[in-house]
DNA sequence: AGCACGCCGACT
DNA sequence: GTCGGCGTGCTC
């Protein structure tokens, strides 16, 4: 009998240690191993027990000192051909390794045994979640093996899993209740509850018959079927502003991708996937949709994964992760709101859903249509070039009229003495519409706000010892906590400086609040933010009370900026509209033009007209100009010029390189000596931008130094293929070593 | 000789 | 990354 050898991608090798390695197929195990499975093999010189995937079976073996296939992990291959073709093209452009490819396209469920049992569908439910990176947290299960092992578990399953049911958990791992607190008191976990968040499961008594087009909606439909109909991988692009019905024409082209015997995916931003959408869909696509969303227990995930790959679910609607879902036969991808930020992952591999699923529709000759009302930049261009066929939405649905825009300038206002967050006419505009009846929204454009401690005499705050950054107050367990490394510590009685008296100094939306308690007293107001959030259970429950107790006013971050509409609010305000507009990064325009306009989108839905007020420090910017008057073409002109001359994308594509280490001037030393190799390797071609080394914004964590070096140049294999060497080159140098260097493709931030 | 520590480099 | 090998240098 002829022997067999496996080529395996082995899992918790670094990137330059990841290539395929040749394993001999033990007799036992003849027949049994085939491309695509999970296995274990021995690895490196100690034969640590290592997980790894099968890549291809073959008769022979060009290596010497083959070592043997120790076990078979599945009995069929959980990854298609396909998808283990994903993974290897995943590796080459996004820098990771195929492994942690293969963890980010299979569910969780795969690793963690479920045993099928079904718990009853709580209201809300408890979650445990990492408060530390990934990294830490791995180090951190590490370094608690031997002392703690089920500590260690549940760190491991977490970094794996993302936010977990404390129930889930402690099934998975036979943890106790103990052993969660404990790390939750260490402030490397966070504990909170929140809706489940369950797929519908009913089933509709009769599927509704499809929702009419409109004219605009049709000759937008009637366009992308034909392109869905080629056999050809084919892109579009339908604009269309909030209200313009692009759900509608995705529901009919869904329709038809389904009727033709083809496959759908859905994707949409994490926020935009609630109950309520998914009735809508059930309700023409019942049984065969199938949900995939982090929100899900591993056990729930794991079974709408096998609906999907058994073909029972022909239409996944999902967040980012979905983009991977194995359907058999797909026709037809939609990602909704394609501008938004969280198609991209912020951890290796570090994806963007818009790419994955170019290339899974390039691979099956499918039809990716991109929806927006402020389509990303480069997508726009796209579509100008031809690239994505482009089909736009007139009017909104209802043909209500655009909210009548205000510009506010905050400068004047300081002037005349004002010196809260609220302007007199924003002002005014409330007291009216309190006076009415109405309800009005204001947000506050900054991200991640937080409460300090500081010193009342003197002004200290509590810095972490590891970290570049002041502490935060948590009240979920009293204590002040560090957000990048989990460093925690109790609050002390006085300043440890002076011995003055401390206070709590609230973030930008407690101040507002309170000012805004100061003008109207006695009017209800409801703050949304991730305290009042976790309090109320839920991000819908919060927004259901505004809604069905009338609350005059809603103040909140990002949160505020989607989800429901509201038939009654007919007053949005945009304090400090500026804030995310000066930081530096060519995409802030974009993304203040975009949230501005969300904003708006929210005042005036039904018979009311609606009001907004936008308060600026800078009147004359234009990209708010464009913003008030919601003219996106207008913006869009603007800014693609900006962007040629200064080569940005879409004229390039941006690699970032980070390194990190303990050691600052070896850091930046190493990142001087990768800016010269690149410039040497680039310096003949046209098109290159090389920026940095510059600090993260917050240059130290976990006591290791953070720089990074930014690439803008044309997409091409080579360009990828130097910065895979560069990364190797890094990790390999004697003179570097203690720097670990990373790299991201079009990073967000 | 015995061992702690740090550096090196291979990993099929 | 992880782990064994190996050199250095210190102690008994």
């Amino acid at each position: 009998m002829a022997e067999s050898f496996a080529k395996v991608a082995v899992s918790d090798v670094t990137y330059w240690v990841d290539r395929p390695y040749d394993y001999r197929i033990p007799e036992q195990l003849d027949g049994r191993v085939q491309p695509g499975m999970r296995v274990v093999v021995p690895f490196s010189r100690a034969n640590r027990r290592t997980e790894g995937v099968v890549l291809s079976v073959s008769e022979s073996c060009g290596y010497e000192k083959v070592k043997c296939v120790d076990e078979v992990l599945d009995e069929t291959p959980p990854l298609t051909p396909e998808q283990l073709q994903l993974a290897l093209w995943m590796r080459e452009r996004f820098f990771c390794t195929v492994y942690e490819a293969v963890r980010a396209i299979l569910p969780a469920g795969l690793w963690f045994r479920p045993d099928g049992k079904r718990r009853a569908a709580d209201k809300t439910e408890e979650f445990a979640a990492l408060l530390l990176p990934a990294g830490e947290a791995m180090d951190m299960a590490r370094a608690k093996k031997s002392r703690a092992p089920v500590q260690s578990e549940l760190l491991k399953l977490l970094c794996a899993a993302g936010e977990v049911p404390t129930a889930d958990l402690r099934e998975l791992t036979g943890a106790s209740r103990q052993s969660l607190r404990a790390l939750a008191d260490a402030g490397a976990v966070e504990l909170f509850r929140r809706e489940v968040f369950l797929r519908p499961r009913f089933i509709p008594d009769t599927i509704s018959p499809l929702p009419e087009l409109s004219a605009d909606q049709s000759a937008a439909f009637t366009g992308l079927e034909r392109l869905l109909g080629k056999d050809s991988a084919e892109a579009a692009l339908l604009f269309g502003v909030t209200g313009s019905g692009k759900t509608t024409v995705y529901i009919h082209l869904i329709d038809r991708a389904l009727r033709s015997g083809r496959s759908a995916i859905l994707l949409v931003p994490e926020i935009a996937l609630t109950p309520q959408m998914l009735e809508t869909f059930s309700a023409y696509f019942g049984e065969k949709i199938a949900v995939l969303h982090s929100s899900l227990s591993i056990t729930e995930r794991y079974d709408e994964w096998k609906r999907v790959k058994n073909g029972s679910a022909q239409l996944v609607i999902g967040t980012r992760s979905a983009v991977f879902a194995p359907v058999e036969n797909l026709g037809l991808v939609i990602i909704d709101e394609e501008q938004e930020e969280t198609y991209k992952s912020e951890s290796s591999p570090r994806y963007h859903a818009r790419d994955v699923a170019k290339y899974r529709c390039a691979e099956t000759g499918s039809l990716l249509l991109l929806g927006s009302a402020t389509p990303d930049v480069e997508s726009r261009y796209l579509a100008g070039m031809g690239r994505y066929a482009f089909f736009q939405l007139g009017t909104r649905y209802n043909r209500m009229d655009l909210p009548q825009v205000r510009v506010v300038d905050m400068k004047r206002e300081l002037r005349a003495g004002n010196n809260t967050s609220i302007s007199s006419f924003l002002r005014e505009e409330l007291a009216e519409n309190i006076s009415r009846g109405e309800q009005s929204i204001l947000f506050i454009n900054r991200r991640g706000a937080s409460k300090l401690i500081t010193c009342v005499d003197c002004g200290y705050n509590f810095k972490c010892p590891n970290c570049s950054v002041s502490l935060t107050y948590h009240s979920s367990n009293r204590r002040l906590m560090c957000h990048y490394c989990g460093y925690t510590r109790t609050v002390a009685e006085r300043c440890p400086d002076c011995g003055g008296e401390l206070s709590y100094v609230g973030d930008g939306t407690q101040k507002i609040e309170t000012q805004l308690r100061e003008l109207f007293p006695g009017t209800e107001i409801l703050r949304m933010d991730t305290d009042t959030v976790s309090a109320a259970g839920s991000h819908d429950a919060l927004l259901g009370r505004f809604r069905d107790e009338r609350i005059p006013i809603m103040i909140g971050t990002q949160m505020v900026t989607k989800g429901l509409n509201f038939d009654d609010v007919t007053l949005v305000g945009v304090l400090s509209a500026d804030q995310s507009l000066y930081c530096g990064d060519y995409r802030a325009a974009e993304r203040t033009f975009s949230l501005i306009t969300q904003v708006i989108g929210r005042s005036g839905r039904a018979s009311r007209p609606g009001r907004a007020v936008i308060q600026t420090f800078t009147p004359d910017n234009q990209v708010i100009r464009f913003a008030a008057m919601q003219d996106y073409e207008a913006f869009y002109r603007q800014e693609i010029e900006l962007r040629r001359v200064q080569k940005c994308p879409p004229f390039t594509q941006v690699i970032t390189l980070s390194a990190t280490g303990v050691d600052e001037r070896l850091v930046l030393g190493c990142c001087k000596r990768i800016c010269k190799l690149l410039q040497r390797a680039l310096m003949s071609r046209q098109w290159v931008n090389i920026l940095g080394p510059a600090p993260y914004p917050v240059v130290r964590v976990n006591n290791r130094y953070r720089y990074k070096i930014s690439l803008a140049c044309p997409q091409e294999r080579e360009v990828r293929a130097l910065v895979s060497k560069l990364l190797i080159y890094c990790n390999t140098e004697k003179e570097f070593r203690g720097v670990s260097l990373y790299a991201d493709m079009n990073p967000y931030d």
